[in-house]
DNA sequence: GATGAATGAGCGTTCATTCAT
DNA sequence: GATGAATGAACGCTCATTCAT
């Protein structure tokens, strides 16, 4: 693993590789304004990579891999599955929320097509799936989760809540705080967004009426 | 072989662009290929689009518009709260199942960069958050959904998990049936992923030892 | 000759050709614009003009054939051969300053490549330079001209200096009249430049003041 | 093959598009054409120039460079400024019948649109006529020039003659001696065509008849 | 290892021309 | 004769990648 100076060299193309990404879209980002941002010659990028396609999935595998260690790292102070639950939101939107160049690569740019998006599901996404179906699954068994719900279906919801609030943060012109999103979407994913007072089937108007607010 | 314009040129140009844009990608897609599949000339295009990537915008248009007039049809025969969210997800995954190449499109080829996605957001995408925030709210104020959630946060929750469940159906090699996954999808949405036997919120450090978390 | 109402479309076609070539050039110059400007549909242009081209070059036909003739008829009252050259000067500059899109179209855009410029070297203008070397000849014959001078070099020459009057003119913002130039033209292309008070030979700085005047 | 940047290849692309330009003229002149002569890349002649049209541009500002600098250089040798314009006649023909190839490029190409010629007009050409002017200025002060004349139509006519002079040659498919021309341009120039025996301005109407006019 | 000049394949778009009506 | 929708050939330029230095 140890690459000395080398190394640096490629940390900054891909510091530089995130910028450009993120603000010019992966097939308008040119190979050479990531060279002269990162301060090295064109092709030396090849040394370190081998296209620019290579390029943006190191980028997403350097990314996850640490993303995916830290998340595993944190969940080991999580008493229940539903601290496990928030320990991954919070995360999840704190790990995006930090850094506007790297989401927006995330949400967007590595999206560019299902080639892509196939090698990313089959990597590290997948391990990522297979982290959060454990604390489900853990759930369903402690009692804790309903154990009749479709572990992966529960899995794609929550990843797929957590994912589109990072989409509307990235899209979004306000600089909200991304992280404080987590409860919510947890709270929501956890007890559901019916009110437990009233009947989930059709109430008659009147009944409805009757049965009050809270 | 009429020379009066339209005759459904338009339409089968479109059609051709989902099937070439879903298996090529939108860069990678060639505007020649799409004219020889819709068995016009490549001039031909430009007589009812501006660009390629006014074709891409028009197919986006032209899809999420009869989407969304559909949902509201639909809607109007759905007399709760709750059912209404099922008829959404319904809908939303119907409509996606039935077409792989223009779910492809919409899952993958649409979300290339910020400019689409931004311009997405900005159109019809919002009508559709608008649709769902209107049920969302009508449900708070009828005593059907908690009110104290954010409706925002619970608009992009619900459009982000069924989102990812076509996303997933569009990556997976697997030919599963999508509509499927509404009724697990709604249930989880309404009533939560917490057992009901178990306390969402964090039990008390001995509870927790004597559940046996972890 | 008789062409009924077509005549009139053929002319409208050329005057609208003459506007556009003139604003656009030849080659950013559409054939649809000329049928807009025209009021005739695109294809119309087909039925009298064999192409793009041949609405150039029947333009230069028409025009040049015509100012032909004209300065033929004018000729016929000039008593001189000095006289005669007067005419011609007046008439190339009169005909050019009196519409400057002609003559835009005259001299630049018909001077596209050397097939064009060779083509009508070879025709109009042909007939154009054998119209001013008769004149010349005639001088030459009856000793108002000098008879030294090689024919050629001297109808060249007169066109030349015609030509760069018209040229400059049309390059410049300032809408001076044209025509004025025809004397000045004329008076140096007889008299020369030369005072014809001083040798044309390198005098001895000394010698050229004591040769004094004539 | 070294991999320095510059080497010939500048001039190289230079020459091959003054060889394809003349040949083809310049729309119809493709630019890979340029390139497989001056055995370079498409890619590379955009490492030397702009575009295509820069290209052009680059060419009639580097030729012309170098005419003007050479004829300030060979004035200084003549003494009289019968002389300069002899010397200035002489190297203008010169110049262009040493290179038809260039030649054409100059009398043709390069007149292709307004854009170009007022492109042309304004720079270069402004200072070749400015020098034309400062020997005419010289002369109408010395006395060897007539000082009534209107200094800018005797350069434009100077002007025109010579460059009429070289687009003949360049179209007419003999190729004599141009450079040989210089002397009669100039002597016509400078002495005028008219006959010294005969009066330049108009004779008395009888006088006229007397002579046998027409 | 590092450089950056050179490479050359690749494509969206235009527009003169045609021809069914 | 007139129309104008349809055609499809044609090309300047870009930029990821290579490789001599």
């Amino acid at each position: 693993m140890a690459r000395r100076r080398s190394d640096d060299k490629r940390e900054r193309i891909l510091q530089a590789a995130i910028k450009v990404f993120a603000r010019k879209g992966y097939f308008a980002a040119r190979v050479s304004e990531i060279a002269r941002k990162a301060d090295v010659a064109d092709g030396t990028i090849y040394l370190y990579f081998e296209s620019k396609e290579d390029l943006l999935v190191s980028l997403f595998d350097t990314v996850m891999k640490e993303h995916i260690e830290q998340a595993r790292a944190e969940l080991l102070s999580a008493p229940t599955v539903h601290d496990k639950l928030r320990v991954i939101a919070l995360h999840h939107l704190r790990a995006m929320g930090q850094n506007r160049d790297l989401a927006i690569v995330f949400q967007v740019e590595l999206r560019q097509s299902t080639k892509f998006m196939e090698r990313f599901t089959a990597s590290w996404l997948q391990d990522y799936f297979a982290l959060m179906g454990a604390v489900i699954e853990e759930g369903q068994n402690d009692g804790s989760l309903r154990p009749e719900l479709p572990r992966k279906v529960v899995v794609k919801a929550l990843f797929g809540a957590l994912d589109e609030m990072v989409t509307s943060w990235v899209l979004s012109r306000r600089d909200y705080d991304l992280e404080k999103l987590a409860a919510p979407v947890v709270d929501l994913f956890l007890k559901g967004a019916a009110s437990t007072r009233v009947a989930t089937r059709r109430p008659a108007p009147a009944a409805a009426a009757a049965q009050g607010a809270r």
